[in-house]
DNA sequence: TCTGAATCAGGAACTGTTATTGATTGACGA
DNA sequence: TCGTCAATCAATAACAGTTCCTGATTCAGA
């Protein structure tokens, strides 16, 4: 079970709260349990945590919840606009309750995920839309490197 | 079997031999007729196969050859830097012989990779690094949008 | 409270890829 | 030319991440 007292006065602002109802409101989706769950252990989570690690924090609180339960919320969380993912090659795909567009970068030897601030994308994707005949819908900046830790190993 | 008279003469330029040739060379791997196929394939391709589309040309000409066995030589090839290969999320890896730094769209209906040409990413690595503890290792620019074809449906 | 739709848990299935196996090949020296 | 030994191979099992399917449960609205 959730503590919802705990989740709502310690873990959400009230905007937050606020816009997470009215976007599954707008959905017609449900706020559940399970989804609630999900949301308060990407909240608890420094990070980006993968859909596994998710699994794991939802399962310390109801150890009932299934693996595909947790894909299932992310999909739907993810539609409505309340979290946001991202994909590296060769890792399972880190989720985010950040859906402004940002960017990321991740660790190649231990898989940490940090955010860049201040990068300034300026027009590129302008740019590329001039120099394709696709109609452009997404452009993802994948950044990998080492983190200060693994860089003194 | 491979018509290797055909693949010298017409399919690859002497240079492009030469090149492959030495990079084999260096490497100690050896140029068997699997690894032949594996980058004829390439080159009778339009845009950018996947594992599975070179598997089913390779097998055309030696039906014997397994998909294992692609996917160990497209591993050889891109180690030394014969070819290049690209991912997009929930999709396969695609395989590409232009090694040089580019980009590519991908039809997020349809599949299809294509180049894009003319795009300068500027100073990004640096403004990246700048702002970042980590040390960036790469960055690719993922872009998918709709190919002219499938805009059209 | 009842009813139908949404959601759930659990597990099977699927996709793309890698690892393992014993058999085959092929480059090189005698 | 032949033998030797490492490299490579085909085939298949295993694997990770994710999606799909099922029947059971829950929940919102009448």
């Amino acid at each position: 079970m959730i503590d919802e007292g705990k989740f709502h006065t310690q873990e959400m602002t009230n905007r937050l709260e606020q816009d997470i109802r009215e976007k599954f409101r707008r959905s017609g989706y449900t706020l559940t349990s399970q989804r609630r769950a999900v949301l308060e252990a990407l909240r608890d989570t420094r990070g980006h945590p993968s859909a596994e690690d998710i699994y794991l924090l939802v399962k310390k609180k109801n150890p009932r919840v299934a693996l595909g339960t947790v894909y299932q919320a992310l999909s739907v969380l993810e539609e409505i606009g309340v979290i946001g993912s991202k994909h590296w090659a060769e890792s399972p795909t880190r989720y985010d309750l950040n859906t402004e567009p940002h960017l990321d970068i991740r660790c190649r030897r231990c898989g940490e995920v940090a955010e860049i601030p201040g990068v300034e994308l300026g027009n590129l994707e302008a740019q590329i839309q001039e120099n394709t005949p696709y109609s452009v819908s997404s452009t993802t900046l994948v950044v990998e490197g080492l983190c200060p830790t693994c860089q003194k190993e």
